[in-house]
DNA sequence: CAACAATATTGACAGCGTCAACTTTGCTTC
DNA sequence: GAAGCAAAGTTGACGCTGTCAATATTGTTG
């Protein structure tokens, strides 16, 4: 009746199908996430905010768990994606690492909640490959890469191996990010003076350098 | 009316007046976070595990949140006494610094969700002084006494502050804490292999020794 | 056009955090 | 010891949440 005259992504989806929910109702989780955080993310507001029912995302999510499942599985891509884009810019690859490292702490600034949410408690039950399909391993192996041409390339400690460099950069980079996001403990450093959290990681990753030969 | 045979702690409160409530309610909420975490943490849970209505907890708390911030203060407090404990006991304020780094990933590895806890995002909009009533500053300061013990024993870089060389430790033993309590990269790594996380964590503390001269 | 699968809806349920109004208790002061 | 007041606990309710069961609408395929 009628109907073929709306598009199937009008402004107003009146329509009884949808025709693009499960992308619309990931736009809209991320819109939330960004306002509220992970843990005040709620179901029916996304489906409110999307114009549907209350029970309409359960034809494309199990759950709200899985649902933000894939708004982490999401953000772990980007991340491969930052860390790839610059390995493939710099020739020297512990440059490449350092940059890397620097667009990473980028990304956890710009989108706090959403790096809160994938490393964060929420989904600690799901990261599991059935669910994560192996995402956030694909992210860790174009780290692993740069290390290793790191390793080879001789700007980087060759007594461990390459993943095992790779992961202990992982944690440093890491809790430099969370140190950043929530500045946990701003308060017990003096007044006036703010962490320059590129140097202190510049330090760290100092010290996973080659050493040169005595 | 006989009431004065019940002690104050009696194994079944079943006065009015519990007497002690608000030190079984905490107890309970550790109990529970242990459990479920800190995202599935429930008030009305725990009344009900302590023996008295649903609302009686909001004459000793203010709402949820500001219960979960109490424990994480006692965490920071239980903490901040470990790094402490370390300190005393190793002249050699690096080989402390070492030592309380290890003994600061096993209080993450016994109550991880404790740890979740103190550092996850469901106390993000609680930080503040008010209701931390600084403890997080103190233990970070218990570091920080340390950090400065090695600068002057000449054992850890000197060309930055104390405050800084201690909160650049603290982001990569945190790093490595969050990387052992939920395991998200460990697929990443090759089969059968596991992370030495003390190893990591002395390879990038080696980083932060003071440099011999050249 | 009929039938079927996919998609969305309504209505309900239990559980949650928290508020308002009320009751019981312990302590203080004549 | 009685009176009165503040502290501590109760009941009942509200709106919100995630999710289930049953139902209705639509697109697709024979």
């Amino acid at each position: 009746m009628l109907k073929e005259e709306i598009p199937p992504n009008a402004e107003t989806h009146q329509r009884y199908h949808h025709g693009n929910l499960r992308a619309a109702l990931l736009c809209a989780a991320f819109k939330q996430l960004d306002n509220v955080g992970p843990d005040k993310i709620s179901m029916r507001a996304i489906a409110r905010d999307v114009g549907v029912s209350q029970t309409a995302p359960y034809r494309h999510f199990p759950n709200k768990d899985l649902l933000l499942v894939a708004l982490a599985v999401e953000g772990f891509k980007r991340l491969e994606q930052r860390i790839r884009q610059r390995s493939a810019d710099h020739p020297d690859a512990f440059e490449a690492l350092m940059a890397g490292s620097e667009d990473y702490l980028d990304f956890a600034r710009e989108k706090p909640e959403l790096y809160r949410l994938m490393f964060g408690p929420a989904l600690a039950e799901w990261r599991k490959p059935e669910f994560m399909h192996g995402v956030p391993p694909a992210a860790f192996a174009a780290l692993v890469e740069v290390v290793e041409k790191a390793i080879n390339q001789g700007s980087l400690n060759n007594s461990f191996p390459a993943w095992f460099m790779a992961k202990s950069c992982w944690a440093q980079i890491h809790g430099h990010a969370m140190m950043m996001i929530d500045d946990i403990l701003d308060k017990g450093i003096p007044q006036g003076a703010s962490f320059d959290i590129k140097a202190s990681l510049r330090l760290c990753m100092d010290g996973m350098k080659a050493k040169p030969v005595d």
